[in-house]
DNA sequence: CATGAATGAGAGTTCATTCAT
DNA sequence: GATGAATGAACTCTCATTCAT
């Protein structure tokens, strides 16, 4: 009996252990080659099963890549969600929020892509009214209108300022993503992408600039490059 | 002799209208049926050539596409072209020039997610060293440049400042077209968008923001929807 | 002890259910859908077991569909055995069997396909020397000696009598079923099938043509239960 | 200029030929091993071509299998109306196409089962208005007509004669070719199967049963070609 | 210069069946 | 006896591209 139940927990692990594979190959596939490359059979080589098998994993190739999506906004989400917890001040949350977004979009590029820029998910996204960025959305609105409240920000359509930000944290890195930015030589991309950043939050809060929230001990997950103004 | 002439002239006019013929018809597949749909036969069906003859045209497929992309892109420069001539005051080029741009994407959404989304064409635009943008580029930088000097701008780094704005348009209208606006209605779209490029621009330009500029007798090729914030 | 063989009665009682419900399935799948989506996995989940499962039950699909064909095989015998022991006049019964036979055709066009014109079943009908239709055409061709006997029919090999018989009416239904019959309106299939019935049975019992049994006010789509004359 | 017109019509020639191949090829791989083992990669490895290349001559495999049966039914009806032509006399006509279409059906199974049994093609069949056996049916039609004007046959409606005539020969053949005569001994086929034809043909014209016509000597497997009036 | 024909590679998907547990 | 998982072998079809003519 215990044994039977064991076994049913193992059998379940392992499915679970190999749907995951399948979706690690398939993102290093996706990532090392792009998205042509990831095939069926491609990823049933890698995995060692037949291209039948993974059928039993997932109804068909579509539902893969959308897992992909799902993964990843779940990665992110969490990391939005950690600095919901972390950061009370809503004006340092914001800071942070952007920085992290963008370090998450250039660290994970192809995550990013999956989520916010390819067409391929865009279907089963609709379809199966994918809400995870809607919470992402939701949160950045929250604290926007936190900051907005205790006088951070202009006061403004709250919608409005909380679309103008994440269009801009996107729009810089997506264009760098998609390699758009050959006006700009790359090995100055972070600087102009910091440079693009600070400019654009000093503007919109000019009597916070010369705070020191600016240059934060900027909560340690995102920490990889000090960012520091002055 | 010049008969001679004269038949080579017409032989390469002929080849030259091919061309484009070939162009638009791929241009409206690209349209009407998504990329997936853009294929070698479907486009030699379409001009009635065998899809063979279309490799003395263009070497491959992606030729084609990039091809789109410069064509796009030409239109697109033409237009900034004429804002710069037409509004010498740079701040009111500037607004007018983020609210063209803005305007060209969403009335032609394809043509914008070639030059600006599409990884199709990355290779060759990168291989060809395809400046159309970086022209486009020095045309905003410069004029931020000028809004700097002239006071309407906080003195930063113009590539930072330039490369934000471009940022934040881009990143708009490309959530757009991608489909990745699920947490707003569809139909709050225009007003979203136009309020988040009124509150950044306000946001980076307190001074002014009450200024005339602001609701410009907009040159007319832009003029589709009255903006003003008074 | 008792309980033991209680329980094996039981379980042999639900296996002979679930052999029946298996059957059911593929029967109703056929009938809606077609051969084609008769497979394995299709009847599996609609009897809620795996597909493994239904190998302990039948040793492959053919035999699945071999089963099909014996369950109606019986029916169709059982058919012809009431009219065997109902009719005792063999003239009667003959024109009364080859209405039932036309009528069971029309109603289970899908059971009589499998019967009779499907190829899926060939082999092991083969095999298993498949004999349901032996005994019915042996009651036929009794019943056309019988005939012969009597006077009501030309006296002939009565083998070569009961097969052309029995091939006016396979061959009208079953150019029927696999729709052949574009040359003909639908709407006249009825009549024409009737009317070629009674032509030919008529022709081929001149004398007798007159006889009530003959026009037997037969309710206009082959009434339904009893024939009867009398 | 001659030798392009020629170039053309070789090629021209040679499609027609490599069509012609495919089909011959897919119907002796029919013949061989059943309709199951027509694939799309079977014949092309018999063609010596690759599989894409066959698309280039038929749209898709249904339409190779049409093809088939319009092959099929040209021959068949090319022998109708040779009978036609050479045989003035409605009855010896009527008996002259009934044998042969028996022949036609034995001599080659596989066509017959294509044109009037499988049901692969019915979808195409109906689509394309398919007519050649509604030619069939009218000429037979047409000379149960006759017969019946000139007292060969019983006056009735020709619709129900006709069909009936067809529905036996049909009937007849098809249970024949779908192997289910299990209760007549191979080798007693063609016996049963040209006495059951000459009952039911005798029944229906009793004053014409003793003339030469109806007993040809008919070599027993079908006599082939001539049939021999007197 | 264009055609017609064909290649070759591979796409996603589906099946009946098997077998350890 | 049934399950869950996987196999292996197909399947049809589509594509960009090449090349003799």
């Amino acid at each position: 009996m215990a044994k039977n139940l064991k076994s049913i927990q193992r059998r379940e692990r392992e499915r679970e252990e190999l749907r995951e594979q399948i979706l690690d190959v398939a993102m290093s596939i996706l990532t090392k080659e792009g998205y042509e490359a990831v095939t069926i059979r491609r990823i049933a080589d890698e995995v060692e099963y037949t291209p039948g098998a993974l059928y039993s994993y997932f109804g068909d190739k579509e539902e893969i890549i959308f897992a992909l999506v799902v993964r990843a906004s779940k990665k992110l989400n969490a990391l939005f969600l950690s600095l919901e917890e972390a950061l009370p001040h809503p004006l340092e949350r914001l800071w942070a929020t952007g920085r992290a977004y963008m370090r998450f979009a250039m660290e994970h590029p192809v995550e990013y892509d999956l989520m916010f820029i390819m067409s391929a998910p865009i279907q089963k996204m609709a379809e199966c009214d994918f809400n995870e960025t809607h919470t992402a959305f939701r949160l950045l609105r929250k604290t926007v209108e936190e900051c907005m409240k205790q006088g951070f920000l202009p006061r403004a359509d709250a919608d409005a300022a909380a679309f103008a930000m994440w269009s801009f944290v996107h729009g810089s890195v997506s264009l760098m993503i998609r390699k758009r930015l050959a006006a700009i030589p790359e090995e100055k991309y972070d600087d102009v992408l910091q440079g693009a950043f600070n400019f654009l939050m000093n503007a919109m809060m000019p009597r916070h600039q010369e705070q020191p929230i600016i240059t934060p001990s900027a909560p340690k997950v995102l920490a990889k490059k000090k960012i520091g103004k002055k």
